[in-house]
RNA sequence: UGGGGCGUCGCCAAGUGGCAAGGCAGCGGGUUUUGAUCCCGCCAUUCGGAGGUUCGAAUCCUCCCGCCCCAGCCA
C-alpha cells in the first residue's frame, strides 16, 4: 500500500528524520478548536495528520484546541468526533484537550516570568495595538515591560485569581518590539476572561492564546510532526522559542502545507453561517453543505473523500482543487459498490398494448459483478418511464422511445412506439407501445435492433418517492470572493421531485444507503427522513452525460 | 515599502543536475441491454521571465515579474 503512495513534501521529510535518527517514531494530531462543524477543508487535514501516522506505523492523537472558551461549546466536541470517526479514523488513546494542560501553561507561564522572559502588561487592546508598530515600523516596548520577575509573579497571580476585570491586564513575552515578523513583537500568553469553560468550568479566568498553548500541547503528548496550514508558517518561530525557553519533555516540529481549496466551494464559517441563517439551506448538514456532516448526507463515501484527499496531493502552493475531482472520486467508488435499481424521477404513463401477462423479471443488481445477485421486477402492461425518454418525433440522435421507433425497456424487452394521447396544453399524458419482443433480452426476429434502452418502473408495483435532486451550490467557480454569497447561490440547487415512483425494494432501503438509479445517478436514502412508507432519496452525484450538455 | 512563502499542461501534482510521471477535465475511436462503466489513442521540445554556471538545468547562481500570508487580548 505504501508503496503505492505519491511522494509529497511531508512523506519525504518525514522518512528523512526517520533515517537520519532524528525521531524514532511519527505521532501526528489533528487539532480542532471545538467551534465549528468540520468541513472538507478538515477532511484534507485529517487524512494527513491520520495518513502519514499508518503510513509509518505512528499514531496520531484527535486533540481539542479549546483555549478559547467563548466560542466554543460541547455540542462540536461531539460532532467534530462523529465526523472524524465517520471519515474511518481511530484517534490514538482518548481524545485529548488542551484545557487538561492549564495548570501545567501556567507554571511555564511561571517560569518564563521568572527567567524575566514574560511580564504583565496593563496596556489595552487598543493601546497595545498602536505600540506593535506596523508592518513597515518597529514597535515600541510597553511602558510595563520591565517590572520585576517578583512583581510579574505576584500580578499573574492575582490575575489567575481573578481581582481584574476582562482586558485590564494580560501576560506577554518578552521577545523584540522590533521583530520584522510581528508575531515576535511581545506576544500575549495569557488574556482574562471571566467565562465558564466547557471542560474546566469556572477554574480559571485566565486562557492562554493559541500561541502559548499549542506547541507545549504537541511537547507534552510527545507529538513529532506538528502538521498545520500555511498561514501559521510566520508563527514557527514563535512556536520554536517557548519550545527552547521551556523545561518541556519533548521537542516537537512544526511543518505547514496549503489548505484545500474546491472551486464551486466556500468553507468560510461566516459565509457557510450566512446560508443557513437565510435559509438558503436547510441547516449544516444539508447535502449541498460542504461539511462532513453535508457531505455524508449527501451521499459521499467516506473512502470517496479520502481517495479524493490523496489524490489532489499535499503541497505548498496555493490552489483551488476542481470539484469535479471529488465528484470523479465519488463516482469511481459509488460505480463498484452501489448496487444497481431503478426510479423514474418524471413519471409518464406507458401501456404495452400486446403484453400477453404480467410476469416477474430477473433483474442483475450490477453489470459488471455477479456478486451483487440479481432481484425480482413486476413487468406488466402498465408502466412509468421518464417524460423526458419519449418523444413524438426525433432525429435520430435521439435515442429513446418515439412513436414508431423502437427502444429496448432496461432488462426486459423491445418495444415500439405506437400512439400517445396529450392533454388541453399539448403535454402527452399517456404513451402506447407494442412489444417487439416477448422474451427478455432477446433481440427483434426481423433484425432491426433498438438504439436505446430506457429505464421503467411497473404502474402497479413501483412506491411513490420524493427524490431531491441536487446540483452545485453555487453558480461561480470562486463563490467566496463574491461580495454578497447569496448571489453566488445557484437557484437550481434543489430541484425535488415530489412524484418519482421507485421499484418497490427500494423503499426498504436502509438510511445511509447508495443505489445507482439507472441512467440517473447515485441516491442516498436520507439519513434523517426516509422510511419505507415514505422513501426519500438525495441525489448524491448524477452519472457522467455526454449527451445531454450539447443537446436538448 | 518590513518579514515569511509560492510559481511545472485548463485544474491538481510528481520530479531535488542526465534529457517532463500520474490524476481530473477535454478530444477522437472501440465494447456495451445504463448516452454509464470499461478499453485504446491524443493532450507541456517545455517547467513565471531574462541572463549565467555546466558536456548537460524544471532542478545550481543572479536579477526581474506575479500571487498568497502576517499589524486579534481568534485559531
Amino acid at each position: 500500500m505504501s508503496t503505492e503512495l505519491r511522494s509529497n513534501f511531508l512523506r519525504t521529510q518525514i522518512q528523512s528524520d526517520l533515517e537520519a535518527g532524528r525521531t524514532g517514531e511519527v505521532v501526528t494530531r489533528f487539532p480542532p478548536e471545538p467551534n465549528g462543524f468540520l468541513h472538507i477543508g478538515h477532511a484534507k487535514s485529517i487524512t494527513v495528520n491520520f495518513g502519514l501516522a499508518e503510513q509509518f506505523g505512528g499514531r496520531c492523537h484527535l486533540r481539542f484546541d479549546d483555549t478559547n472558551p467563548e466560542k466554543e461549546s460541547q455540542e462540536f466536541i461531539n460532532s467534530i468526533q462523529e465526523d472524524v470517526s465517520w471519515l474511518g479514523y481511530e484517534w490514538s488513546g482518548e481524545v485529548r484537550f488542551a484545557s487538561s494542560y492549564f495548570e501545567q501553561f501556567y507554571q511555564w507561564a511561571l517560569h518564563l516570568i521568572d527567567n524575566g522572559c514574560a511580564y504583565v502588561c496593563d496596556l489595552s487592546a487598543e493601546e497595545a495595538r498602536r505600540y506593535r508598530g506596523s508592518l513597515v515600523e518597529a514597535g515600541q516596548n510597553s511602558p510595563f515591560r520591565e517590572r520585576s520577575a517578583s512583581e510579574n509573579r505576584a500580578l499573574f497571580e492575582q490575575m489567575r485569581s481573578g481581582v481584574f476585570a476582562e482586558g485590564a491586564k494580560v501576560l506577554r513575552a518578552k521577545i523584540d518590539m522590533a521583530a520584522p515578523n510581528m508575531n515576535l513583537r511581545d506576544p500575549i500568553l495569557y488574556r482574562i476572561r471571566h467565562v465558564a469553560h466547557h471542560q474546566t468550568g469556572t477554574d480559571w479566568t485566565i486562557y492562554p492564546t493559541y500561541d502559548f498553548a499549542h506547541g507545549q500541547e504537541d511537547a507534552i503528548e510527545g507529538v513529532t510532526h506538528s502538521i498545520c496550514t500555511l498561514e501559521f508558517e510566520d508563527h514557527r518561530p514563535l512556536y520554536e522559542w517557548f519550545i527552547e525557553h521551556l523545561p518541556v519533555p519533548h521537542t516537537p516540529r512544526q511543518i505547514e502545507f496549503a489548505r484545500l481549496n474546491t472551486s464551486y466551494t466556500i468553507t468560510s464559517k461566516r459565509q457557510l453561517k450566512q446560508l443557513v441563517d437565510a435559509n438558503v439551506v436547510t441547516g449544516w448538514d444539508d447535502p449541498r453543505m460542504p461539511t462532513i456532516a453535508g457531505l455524508r448526507r449527501r451521499g459521499y463515501p467516506a473512502t470517496a473523500i479520502r481517495h479524493f484527499c490523496e489524490e489532489v496531493g499535499t503541497s505548498r502552493s496555493d490552489s483551488i482543487v476542481d470539484v469535479a475531482m471529488l465528484e470523479s472520486a465519488v463516482r469511481d467508488h459509488l460505480n463498484k459498490t452501489a448496487a444497481r435499481a431503478m426510479c423514474v424521477l418524471r413519471p409518464l404513463r406507458l401501456t404495452l398494448t400486446n403484453l400477453p401477462n404480467e410476469s416477474v423479471l430477473l433483474v442483475p443488481n450490477h453489470p459488471a459483478d455477479e456478486a451483487f445477485g440479481v432481484r425480482e421486477v413486476t413487468f406488466g402492461q402498465d408502466l412509468f418511464i421518464d417524460c423526458q425518454d419519449f418523444r413524438e418525433s426525433a432525429n435520430k440522435h435521439f435515442k429513446r422511445l418515439v412513436l414508431g421507433k423502437r427502444v429496448r425497456l432496461r432488462g426486459a424487452i423491445v418495444i415500439e412506439g405506437e400512439r400517445c394521447e396529450t392533454d388541453a396544453e399539448g403535454n402527452v399524458t399517456h404513451v402506447f407501445a407494442r412489444c417487439v419482443t416477448l422474451e427478455p433480452g432477446a433481440d427483434p426476429d426481423d433484425g432491426i435492433k433498438p438504439k436505446g434502452v430506457i429505464h421503467w418502473v411497473s404502474a402497479d408495483h413501483s412506491v411513490p418517492a420524493v427524490v431531491r435532486c441536487y446540483d452545485r451550490l453555487f453558480s461561480q467557480e470562486a463563490p467566496g470572493r463574491c461580495d454578497d454569497i447569496l448571489e453566488a447561490v445557484n437557484p437550481e440547487s434543489l430541484v425535488v421531485m415530489q412524484d418519482a415512483v421507485i421499484e418497490p425494494m427500494l423503499a426498504k432501503a436502509v438510511p445511509e444507503q447508495v443505489y445507482q438509479f439507472e441512467r440517473e445517478g447515485y441516491f442516498v436514502a436520507d439519513r434523517y427522513e426516509h422510511q419505507s412508507e415514505a422513501p426519500v432519496f438525495n441525489m448524491t452525484i448524477g452519472l457522467r452525460d455526454n449527451w445531454s450538455a450539447s443537446n436538448g
